[in-house]
DNA sequence: GCCGTTTTCGGCCCGACTGTTTTCAGTCG
């Protein structure tokens, strides 16, 4: 799967060409780049079927382009750029402030091309001799610089959701402010997240930015006008704030809640039926036709409302147009966690503890899945399962609003292999299976181990199918296509890992497999009984996969359940 | 460089804010 490669390419293209904007060739790049980052398929197959220039945004040029990614691995015409430019490209773009075009002229005035040359030339007061430039942009460029450096990017969405969810309480805490909503990648719930979008109601604006700007998580003001307001938060994370009115409200939700390029999409909308879309209404001449709710905009625009995590102009606008929109998921309909270790493997609450939390979410079932054998996570041998089994059987007894399914996290050896005796196996209601164990091995070898463990008649479900960790690990290099047809052949549950770290399978993934016909299940992997709110997170993977109740297992009763995997 | 339910040529999303200007360019989202 070259995707990420050959859109990451053509988007430096698109960095480079913007030096010399505006240049609508630079849109031209960003928008093939976008079009191949959120397909759900192996580019390399689209061109094999001679279907490049099908993809919306990819014609004669950008086709032969990619064609070169694909058989040479690199780019020409890039390498020639990089030439002309020797430059440390993203880290200078990522210094606030700097873009394509000061960053040509800082290069050809002064030969900048990293952030020491920068730093040097900052000092030296170099800088705010040039044209455009001042003293103040040279103060802001040292000021920046140093937090470029530091700066770790994106955050965890499980991570940053609990500090957003803190600010809108406070906001919302105000008597001024009459409606408070976070927008932004938070609420399309992407798995990572660059900062954190506050839209507000109220008739002042001034008192609640102060408010805002003022907050103890605040580390420095960056901008402060009128309608808006952006800080630097104590976690190296900017937050913006907005102002709105009332009958705005809506338009502004969608034109925040974005992303970038379904906000073109929908404004090419608007302006091809004569219509005109910001963050303040839908209007016709002067005449406003929509913008109080964001239901009012969509029908403006003559579709169907779409639910924020679809928001990614992957193909919603089109479905949302015909009313073919998925009835997604809903986080109220899980009925039990399927995926969850106790303190008889490497978890920190009791059964107990965990299946009293999981009738708190009013759930009908619970798995109790704690590791096999493996030693690093206190994998229990075959004598604790039964024993096991056993004080499952008794907790089950005490409690009535829940049951507790006998499982286990089995973990695959090398060639794909349980490491528990089928009898064993046979006596649990649910085995999941897991690669633990060597990760690194030939891909190939990887491929065939997964395949097997999906043909055992034992496993119901494959957990975190692909096995990356965000920001630390990188997938196993599986054939994705191969996964999904075995997994609905052999009719594997795929799961859906909640971890905020995992997320595997992550929303493109998902989609696929529902396209596939797979089933999936949503599970949090909890190791203590605070990790089931997790399911939160699993549960809006699933939706960004446009996944219906009907796909996802544990939406099922009990009894439908037991069915399925028996 | 791409694209077409007014177009095969002439468009290409839109607004806020800042710093440098003195009417605007660059950046950001």
């Amino acid at each position: 799967m070259q995707n990420q490669k050959v859109a990451s390419i053509l988007n430096r293209v698109a960095d480079y060409l913007e030096m010399d904007g505006p240049d609508f060739r630079t849109k031209a790049y960003r928008r093939a780049a976008h079009t191949i980052e959120t397909l759900s398929v192996d580019i390399a197959d689209i061109k094999k079927q001679g279907k490049l220039e099908e993809l919306p945004g990819i014609g004669k040029h950008i086709h032969a382009k990619i064609e070169e990614i694909l058989d040479t691995g690199s780019l020409e015409y890039l390498e020639n750029l990089k030439k002309e430019f020797p430059l440390d490209l993203d880290a200078l773009m990522s210094v606030e402030g700097l873009g394509p075009k000061k960053i040509k002229l800082l290069y050809q005035e002064l030969g900048i091309k990293n952030l020491d040359d920068l730093e040097k030339e900052a000092k030296r007061h170099h800088i705010r001799r040039l044209k455009g430039m001042g003293a103040k942009t040279e103060a802001k460029i040292l000021q920046n610089l140093e937090f470029a450096r530091k700066s770790t990017g994106r955050q965890l969405l499980g991570e940053v959701l609990p500090l957003s969810s803190l600010i809108k309480q406070r906001i919302s805490a105000l008597d001024l402010v009459e409606q408070v909503e976070i927008a932004g990648s938070i609420r399309r719930r992407k798995e990572t997240v660059g900062d954190i979008d506050v839209l507000t109601v109220t008739q002042h604006p001034d008192e609640v930015m102060d408010f805002f700007n003022r907050m103890d998580l605040v580390e420095e003001v960056i901008v402060k006008g009128h309608s808006k307001s952006t800080v630097r938060l104590f976690n190296g994370m900017d937050a913006d704030i907005r102002v709105f009115k009332e009958d705005d409200f809506g338009s502004a939700m969608v034109y925040f809640t974005g992303s970038r390029e379904l906000n073109i999409s929908l404004r090419k909308i608007a302006i091809s039926q004569g219509m005109k879309l910001n963050e303040y209404g839908v209007f016709h001449d002067e005449k406003r036709l929509a913008g109080k709710t964001e239901v009012d905009v969509f029908q403006a625009l003559g579709m169907d409302y779409i639910p924020p995590e679809l928001r990614e102009n992957t193909g919603e606008i089109e479905a949302a147009q015909e009313g073919k929109l998925p009835l997604l998921v809903d986080y109220g309909d899980i009925k039990g966690d399927l995926h969850i270790h106790t303190n008889w493997s490497d978890g920190k609450s009791s059964i107990m503890e965990m299946a009293l939390e999981a009738s708190q979410r009013d759930y009908e079932y619970l798995a109790i899945t704690d590791h096999t054998c493996i030693p690093v996570a206190r994998g229990m041998d075959e004598n604790r399962l039964i024993k096991q089994m056993g004080e499952i059987d008794r907790v089950n007894h005490e409690l009535e609003d829940i049951t507790l399914l006998k499982g286990a996290e089995v973990n695959l050896d090398s060639y794909g292999n349980l490491d528990m005796p089928r009898d064993l196996l046979e006596e649990l209601d649910i085995v999941i299976a897991a690669v633990h164990s060597d990760l690194r091995q030939d891909p190939e070898k990887m491929n065939e181990r997964i395949l097997r463990a999906l043909e055992n008649d034992y496993v119901d479900i494959l957990a975190h199918p692909t096995g990356r960790k965000l920001k630390e690990r990188k997938p196993y290099q599986l054939n994705i296509e191969n996964l999904f047809s075995k997994a609905r052949e052999t009719e594997t549950i795929l799961e859906i890992n909640s971890q905020p770290k995992r997320l595997d399978l992550k929303d493109m993934h998902v989609k696929m497999a529902v396209e596939y016909g797979c089933q999936l299940s949503v599970s949090t992997d909890s190791h203590h009984t605070h990790d089931l709110s997790f399911m939160e997170l699993g549960v809006a993977t699933a939706r960004r996969g446009w996944a219906e109740k009907k796909d996802i297992v544990n939406t099922f009763s009990l009894k439908k359940l037991l069915k399925l995997i028996s």
